[in-house]
DNA sequence: CTCATGTCAGATCAACTGAAATGG
DNA sequence: CCCATTTCAGTTTATCTGACATGA
């Protein structure tokens, strides 16, 4: 009678905090077996999406922080995936932009985070997937960092 | 044509790390407000479960490292939350139970936690719980840690 | 003076590792 | 000798803070 379930196994907060775990595992030894970092990949498609930005409005676009974004664009400048110059300007701003080379290396990331989605939703029916994601959606969606 | 959905954002396993990071965030706020950890939450469900038992099989079960179990239960026992006793006849082992004040703990945590999941799960319709609960649980399923 | 930018060094926090001390 | 238990110190990994130099 009294509470009914105890524990937080069993909760929904759980199994979710369970999930993402997965979820990050599976990518995790994605991304690792393809040499590259999720940072990596978000940069890459902010990039290919929003053309020459500033690494600050490439941080507030992904959601990184700046020091990161710094360091991540160092690899992939490294890489030739990205290229920065100076904005003509204002010369604080450093102007990054895709490469060829980046594109390509999207293409084939994009590939490993389809396989990752294939291999996380593996225990679900086609038919359920899009209720789920949908459920998902509005269960992260207000979810800002601190 | 060529791929179709691109990001992260808008992948499952993308939505399934925002839901966590909210959730995750709602029980850190309200086991702050009510100073404690969920550490310690779990450890007194699982002393409440199973009696009085040493602090290795403490951490096997609940999934906790022997180390950090040490230290929680170091400020469980503090609060007088939870009596050690060394084993009778294994002088190598704490042997471990709760107390009156623990049980009282324990329930007032387990409010918490059903605070909790209702702040969470407030995005779902009563009836779309149970199908979310049953698809997370497959997806978080098989997960052991490293 | 103030604010924005890019960089770097370090703080943080949870999870985990390693080793020492004790004992079976 | 080998293994289990408890404890503590320290590593790891991703994220975030703080400080600094530059410049708008």
């Amino acid at each position: 009678m009294l509470g009914g379930m105890e524990g937080l196994e069993g909760r929904a907060t759980w199994w979710v905090s369970r999930a993402h775990l997965h979820a990050h595992a599976i990518l995790q030894e994605l991304f690792a077996e393809a040499g590259a970092r999720p940072y990596h990949y978000r940069l890459l498609v902010a990039l290919d999406d929003l053309g020459a930005v500033s690494q600050a409005a490439l941080g507030r676009a992904t959601e990184l922080d700046r020091s990161d974004v710094s360091v991540a664009l160092g690899v992939l400048a490294e890489r030739g995936c990205v290229v920065r110059e100076s904005h003509p300007s204002d010369r604080r701003q450093n102007v990054v932009s895709i490469t060829g080379e980046g594109r390509i290396e999207l293409a084939r990331l994009d590939e490993v985070v389809d396989r990752a989605q294939e291999l996380f939703l593996a225990p679900l029916a086609q038919g359920e997937r899009v209720a789920f994601l949908d459920m998902v959606t509005r269960l992260g969606g207000g979810q800002r960092r601190a």
